[in-house]
DNA sequence: CGGCACTTTGCACTCACTGCAATAATGGAG
DNA sequence: CTCCATTATTGCAGTGAGTGCAAAGTGCCG
């Protein structure tokens, strides 16, 4: 068990801590395990030895077995980050008013004590294009809430909008499943460079060479 | 059970017309079984059982229970068609090339025996966005040929490109997701409205809406 | 008909995952 | 510190997906 400083010491009790470090040795341990054999050749037996807890505790954790390997998703942009893209009005670009969208989203701060398991995730996630498409798949949810968000903007815009529902739904959606392009070109951008930079510099060269490849057109 | 007349003859000998109306048999069975209970609450035992064969055989035709709902992914393009693409030359926009590349891999005819079967597994599609998904991301394959097709194309147009493979390579698989969302942006449009007109119409439509967003920047 | 190739099936097995109930650890009130 | 309510861990028994193997069945073709 790692010493502590106080500084260190996230918050909370000893529950909070504790469920904390659990969550981390399990992740640890399919990362490391995977990166070994394979995801595949990995039971949640063996990571639950090597994670010191019994199969049973696996899956109050997560679950299943791809969800300790693919990580969380990322979070909603925040309320205040949702409103400047809603209310931004016509004169922003809706690509731009996008680009900014997720890159409040994206967590720069990332806790110290679990930069080792992002490193592992992002290169079992490279060598395994299976498993990142299984991550992106995951996000399912954040794109759905991309159409919401996008749908208030595009009636913002262009108030007119809402009397079409059809179009407007269907807009929306290509806005959200455009802004979910570029993510997952960020990211594998970013994973496969084994994260040199950081993810939102990735995520601003993307939509920079979106726009030239349209400008190209 | 599933009767299968001898109308569902097509061609080839007793064994591959059997083989395939097994197949179908098996898709139909698990298609109305989770329209009925969803997904989760239909077992291979049952599919079998309602398909007319044993459990053990369903395995033979699908590696997962998934695969049988989710159906055959869409084919890569035809070699025409990729070489058609790839030579068209900086003269033609890039997306328009895509559409069209697009356009020539949609099966425009599908077999009259089978349109229940598909008309089944838009519905479940529609109501269980968490199969379209699925479906979306079992199509990873297709995606990393996109992704290869596109990099010959961009070589062609810009043979300085090839010096810079980095680039190269980020701009092929921008390209390659920015098709993909349109292909999934046009699926989701086709199976809301039940299919109503023709796949290839949507994606035309798709194509010109994407073109309106960017115009409007 | 008879032999060959392919298909179906049963069987035994591994492993992911779940519900339940017993047990242990923790945090807080007195 | 002690006792209790809360929450976490675990074992156990069970369901169901998926696999390898070998035996039995069926279409194919000379």
């Amino acid at each position: 068990m790692t010493v502590v400083t106080p500084s260190d010491t996230v918050q909370g009790g000893v529950r909070e801590r504790k469920r904390i470090a659990t969550r981390n040795a399990i992740q640890r341990a399919v990362l490391t395990l995977a990166l070994e054999r394979g995801f595949d050749g990995v039971t949640v037996e063996e990571i639950s030895h090597d994670a010191g807890i019994s199969p049973r505790t696996f899956f109050n954790y997560f679950p299943t077995k791809e969800a300790a390997v693919i990580g969380d998703v990322p979070a909603t942009p925040t309320e205040p980050a949702i409103e400047r893209f809603i209310n931004a009005g016509p004169r922003q670009s809706l690509l731009d008013g996008i680009r900014d969208l997720l890159l409040s989203s994206i967590d720069d701060a990332p806790n110290p004590h679990e930069a080792d398991i992002e490193t592992m995730r992002r290169k079992l996630l490279r060598e395994h294009p299976y498993l990142f498409t299984l991550r992106m798949a995951n996000m399912r949810q954040l794109e759905q809430e991309l159409v919401e968000i996008a749908e208030q903007r595009l009636v913002r815009d262009d108030p007119a909008l809402s009397r079409d529902k059809e179009r407007l739904h269907s807009r929306a959606r290509l806005v959200a499943f455009l802004a979910f392009a570029a993510i997952k070109h960020a990211w594998s951008c970013w994973a496969e460079h084994g994260g040199r930079g950081a993810l939102d510099d990735r995520l601003v060269e993307t939509f920079d060479e979106l726009e030239s490849l349209i400008e190209s057109r």
